[in-house]
DNA sequence: ATTATCTATAGATCTATAGATAATGC
DNA sequence: ATTATCTATAGATCTATAGATAATGC
């Protein structure tokens, strides 16, 4: 059909920009199938059912995104608030490239039980010797008096916060004051300076 | 049926609580009437279609809600930073007494046009004396030095974000370390704390 | 008479499968 | 022969409306 080798991939191309563009529900099998050009009945022949087509796309693809993020973030040797600073600009970066995988992820990932069944593994479990230096590091910079005493889950949720909200606000707040794409760009690259001065504010003794 | 007076309010009741619970689309004129105990066509009978119905509900709570926050929050005669912690305390307070209609806005708003204007011309063409007021207050508070240069764009950015963001991350936390009833409330009350110190952080020079 | 409620149904989805036909790899 | 693709269709929705019957207000 397309440049892609076989229909296999070339559904699998389609029904990501599909599902990240319109979610899980609003996505059917039938208007993959009519971007692809085949008919309806081949999407299930090669994924069976729906949910399948969605897993095979989003598992993978959510752990290589967020190992990714992890390793860009905190690769380097750095204090600290460099190393909260760095967090925040890929995590920013890497949200706002395009937005709509962290918006996906927010809202299904209840559906992907096996994608959740790894983070909790990597979280709670057997904590990552990534996250364990950076919860040493942390509880340094508290103990030499260089940020104030915060734990890692309210540092996280603050980042997050920051980073993923306007996700779900822009799309509000242009239907209340029109930007247009250009406007719209220059308001989330002035935000992302204003996020990471608030996150180092917010550690400052 | 119940205690209700009329039909029309008992399917607006249950109405109202299905789309909080379940959106727009994932409600059907059939579950409502069901709950409601009726059949489904009485439901178009009273308001024709579902986005009437829907529009029925919230165009006025919405702006109710509105209303009344602003009102608690600007009430008093206060400095600016006792003014922006009140905010974000009745902010955060009327958002987390029920997430459900908050999630809403933010997923349907697109849905209610009118609203829309309305919100728009409240923010845009002929900005509410609280506002101007607010904003006089903020220039006042950097040329005294008791706050930094910071936009009313981007200290309402900041103070949306910390307040709404929980929303959408708890049930995904709490997918990935369980947390019972009792636990998820006690951490967004410490939450709230945490939110409040971090925009005063924010503000300070 | 008018208004409220019901039954029944049209017409649009949508997912998944059965079974026919076309294409491909030996 | 096996694998890929198609047509056709079952079975579940769901919204909205038409038309019959029941309840209510004069």
């Amino acid at each position: 059909m397309t440049i892609n080798s076989s229909m296999e991939d070339h559904i699998l191309t389609v029904a990501e920009s599909c599902f990240l563009e319109y979610g899980f529900d609003k996505t059917s099998t039938t208007m993959i199938a009519k971007q692809v050009g085949c008919n309806q009945a081949l999407i299930h022949y090669y994924f069976r059912t729906k949910l399948n087509l969605f897993t095979s796309i989003f598992e993978r693809k959510f752990i290589t995104v967020y190992t990714h993020m992890m390793e860009a973030a905190f690769k380097q040797n750095a204090s600290f608030t460099d190393m909260v600073t760095l967090f925040v600009e890929v995590h920013f970066d890497m949200i706002h490239k395009d937005p709509r995988l962290a918006r996906l992820i927010i809202t299904e990932l209840h559906r992907l039980p096996t994608l959740v069944a790894a983070v909790k593994e990597q979280v709670h479990e057997k904590p990552s010797v990534m996250l364990q230096k950076v919860d040493k590091e942390r509880q340094a910079a508290i103990e030499k008096g260089l940020i104030r005493p915060i734990s890692l889950l309210d540092l996280a949720l603050t980042i997050l916060s920051l980073n993923l909200a306007p996700i779900f606000l822009m799309p509000v707040l242009s239907t209340i004051l029109p930007l247009d794409e250009h406007a719209q760009q220059a308001l989330i690259t002035a935000r992302r300076q204003q996020i990471v001065s608030t996150v180092l504010n917010s550690l400052r003794p």
